[in-house]
DNA sequence: CATGAATGAGACTTCATTCAT
DNA sequence: CATGAATGAAGTCTCATTCAT
């Protein structure tokens, strides 16, 4: 039935989509993945139930276009800031930069750690596009590690790249919950403290 | 009727509501809170449905029950590490030893970072006891630090501590991940020296 | 399986058995027959579930029970009323009289009307004995209605007692319902009042 | 999510909910409420279980929508005829001819009469919407009966008419039992005769 | 006789998914 | 393309009844 799911090409029905995807997109951070279905989506999207399935096979698989998505444009977004980077001098700084940069987009990934943990194990496809995805930032991270670290190879660095990526993620859905601007800021120097500690 | 939830007070009686624990125990950490049920918890218990609902009003209940559970034992043995541990003079030495002691006792717990911030939102009753529970460590754990530390307060602590106590749940989920000891050990000190680094 | 039933002998047996009746007659009265469960009955009874099906088939049984010793007493009572009764020359403050000694017995009663219509459909021995009881004292009030009708016989008796105790008993459940004396005493005049009218 | 009862638009779908409706109205008089389930009713209705509740929160609710539209129906026509019969002169006549009227509209509330009063406990909705409806009939009916009872006002109308309704109730739901039809008219006269001397 | 734990059928309810319009 | 009514499988939960102790 994979290839029933239509590309929408008229504007109208992009924009459709579009609505689709934000509604889940929302509800899913609201109230997590399981605890929203998918008339509540298509209601919220302003469309009719029987729509969703045009664009999607089942709930699993709006789940992985918003997750598709998302990582996409991180990953540019990522390269993009590398690049900007690596022009730093000041490590410390340079970090900083880089949450203060991140913490936009990655923030956006939150909802996406709360559920992934269970939802990887009922639908083997996203579980493989996220390690996929894991896995490239991993490269593009050590790579750049590997660049401002002009002294010499970081030891374990693969080990290192696991914790702080774990850790930075969580961290992140802390620091997205937060409401307070000074807040986030305060935790953020904490956390650039907490990584320039662990790797230079 | 809601809470008529008996308390078992026969030997086999007992055993059979520690069956059904042991069994969601199993069930959450495979599968998650959202695709196990009470069905199934019964049948892997090798008791009766209606048995489930003898000793829990519901699903969110028996979750409570473990999460309690967990937590009492964790935050006693915590405290008696810590105990042990106010002994030891090497920081670094000590701080690997916490997490070594810890381990065992923590990735327990792994199952249960893994949804509950989606439960919470479901059931308020969870919700509050996870905030009361983490409060009680946070407690434990700042006079613990303050007291190792014995030239002056650490600044922020309190911020330190919930990034610290946010990063060891997650590398905890990571850990209890892998199957081989050294890895883990390796993971361990790699832990050791991001907390330590960041905290003396 | 009707033969498991045992009859206790014991006089705490005995007493077991009156406190699940009188039980289940409160929460017959209070929630209806089937708002009411047997564990309910057992718990407010203060005895064992299982006990109840010692003595009991199932709930069915029970409410007959109630039912028959309800009837019989009611019966005996009657027949006692319309004896002293018949001394009595007015007839409308024989009519008074006859409502006010009955109102005890038949008040009991109330709770019945409403819910046997409808487990009638389900149990049949109970609208069998239904049938049956209301028949034996359709009798004994027409011989009575007869003898204090010394004239001539009064027509169409048969179908003026059918809606008369039809009248009685809905308005005994009205009346039951009143909490102050006085106006169930008003209400009683206003049913004299119309019995006696209707009647002679 | 619990009111999010939809009101069908289509034909088809309205069709639907009426089938629904009458299957419920057919059960509850056979089986009454309590005896009765919500799978059945949609079978009945030949249509899905789930069907059901796309138009009613639960078996009360269903119920509810019955009490509504019987009421609603019979207090228009109830009021049409006592518009009609204020012409008539013979009081006697006047109330054979409202019974008879009467029993086609009120023989439908029968099966209500049989399990209100438990339901009511359970569900305070029913009970509320029960009361006031009886106290507009009851409203309607006391201007009647004060106009056409042309001398003076009858004393405790209050209390009579509660008796009455009571009454009428009551022989209603056992006229509707009746399957011979002069049976039937014999009953009306006799109960237009309890009335008729009662009142006048 | 008495207990209350245990059973399992069946009722209630939700929701992913389909399909006639 | 779009609608939303309709489906039915599956989950949640209750309770009359049984049975080992």
């Amino acid at each position: 039935m994979q290839q029933n799911i239509r590309e929408p090409k008229q504007k109208r029905a992009i924009e459709k989509k579009e609505s689709l995807i934000n509604a889940a997109f929302q509800l899913f951070n609201e109230k997590g993945f399981y605890n929203t279905n998918s008339k509540e989506i298509a209601k919220k999207a302003g469309v009719s139930t029987g729509l969703f399935y045009n664009y999607f096979n089942d709930k699993s698989d709006i789940f992985l276009e918003i997750l598709n998505r998302i990582s996409e444009k991180n990953y540019l977004e990522l390269e993009k800031i590398l690049e900007k980077l690596s022009k730093e001098n000041d490590k410390k700084q340079l970090l900083k930069s880089f949450f203060i940069e991140n913490i936009k987009l990655l923030s956006e990934l939150a909802f996406i750690y709360k559920d992934i943990e269970t939802i990887k194990k009922e639908y083997e496809e996203i579980g493989k596009y996220r390690d996929k995805n894991k896995q490239r930032i991993k490269i593009l991270m050590m790579s750049f590690f590997n660049k401002i670290n002009d002294e010499e190879n970081i030891k374990n660095l693969d080990i290192k790249w696991e914790i702080i990526q774990t850790t930075i993620d969580a961290n992140y859905i802390l620091i997205s919950k937060l409401e307070n601007k000074d807040d986030k800021l305060k935790f953020i120097d904490e956390m650039v403290c907490l990584i320039y500690n662990y790797m230079f």
